[in-house]
DNA sequence: TCAGACATGTAAGTCGTTACATGATTCA
DNA sequence: TGAATCATGTAACGACTTACATGTCTGA
């Protein structure tokens, strides 16, 4: 059993930075979380709607004076304490699923051909989101060093926040690795599977 | 809209190396694709089911002289078709959810000491998971290097195939490398947090 | 005026897990 | 005899995505 429900923490800890809106939050995710979460606006409203009924955090309609109405989600402190509870308890082992390891492994029977060109073919996309990686962590390490947080993460990160800043890199640095890790490997599979190729021929 | 349904293409990859039933495809994707892969019986037995009625695949009842009957699966010339169409086809670029990123990233809030307990745990975990993969990677090596197959694989790898024999390995070891990389992650995340805490105090 | 951002929501469908139900055979 | 393994399947639930539906405001 045991529902994973993390949309909830998710929004939750958003929150506990302060009041947001259905669409901030998905603005928040998409510019900070992307690399390693994401939520769409089926999961995030319905969910918004069942913390309101729980108690964990309160609607408010803000009067639009100029724009569309928007509804405006505050956590309570009955959220607090839940969202404190998942934080402290245990994090889950995630059971990942790679579309590319399945081919790849599948592919052995293929021979060695079809297995270099799949390698390949990962080595650029990783390849492409290592230099994007690469981008932000400059333009964050930069900061860090200046002690001042960039316009677009004011939303996300408080002010004068070096701890939030430094976290903020450290979960992208662990990307940055992994991605690095990734490409570090497609060069020994390429290396292996030529040797291999090599010596059958 | 465009349904992943990635079940379909294990389930036929792993027939097109020879007729198995339900239960073996589970058990083989247990001992050679656990760490990239999972499958359920709820996920399993329907998917094979949905396989025969598109033709992809053969269901044939073997007389159980013994044991429980059995039902066997086997690829047709269409199934071939569409798992090769798949192998050549584009890979999805998985979009992660980690639930630990989640909630390091969400700990910044509350200061460099929750965030340093979330990574020495997660460190614990990691570290645990390498012990695991350093070990089976020493015996496959061992095996690639002596050119035999171990008995546990036999199921999954055709005695012989030096190139299946290599791709197994090589998909264990890009799970070594990653795990290496966030280890590695974790010890700087652990050094700078550290200072920052040192400084501030 | 029209594109693009702002803004909220629902419906339908897919994917996947867990728990349940059932029953045979083997071996200690 | 009883636990473990072999073996197949269903029911219920939960999570999530996509597409749809709708409408406002801002600025080029």
């Amino acid at each position: 059993m045991s529902a994973p429900r993390k949309t909830r923490f998710a929004v939750l800890g958003l929150l506990s930075g302060g009041p947001l809106s259905g669409y901030d939050i998905k603005k928040l995710v998409e510019i900070g979380l992307s690399h390693f979460w994401s939520e769409s606006y089926g999961q995030l409203y319905p969910t918004l709607e069942s913390l309101v009924a729980e108690g964990l955090a309160e609607k408010r309609a803000e009067q639009g004076v100029g724009r569309r109405q928007r509804h405006i989600y505050s956590i309570t402190e009955g959220g607090r304490e839940v969202f404190a509870e998942w934080l402290a308890g245990p994090t889950e082992v995630p059971k990942m699923r790679s579309e590319f390891l399945l081919k790849f492994f599948l592919s052995g029977r293929d021979g060695a051909d079809e297995s270099l060109r799949l390698v390949r073919e990962f080595r650029d996309q990783q390849a492409a989101v290592d230099e994007e990686y690469a981008a932000s962590d400059a333009v964050l390490s930069a900061a860090l060093a200046r002690g001042d947080v960039p316009d677009e993460l004011s939303d996300l990160i408080e002010a004068d926040s070096r701890p939030q800043l430094l976290v903020f890199l450290l979960t992208l640095r662990q990307g940055l690795r992994v991605v690095e890790a990734r490409l570090a490997w497609c060069d020994e599979a390429i290396e292996m599977l030529e040797r291999e190729l090599a010596e059958t021929t």
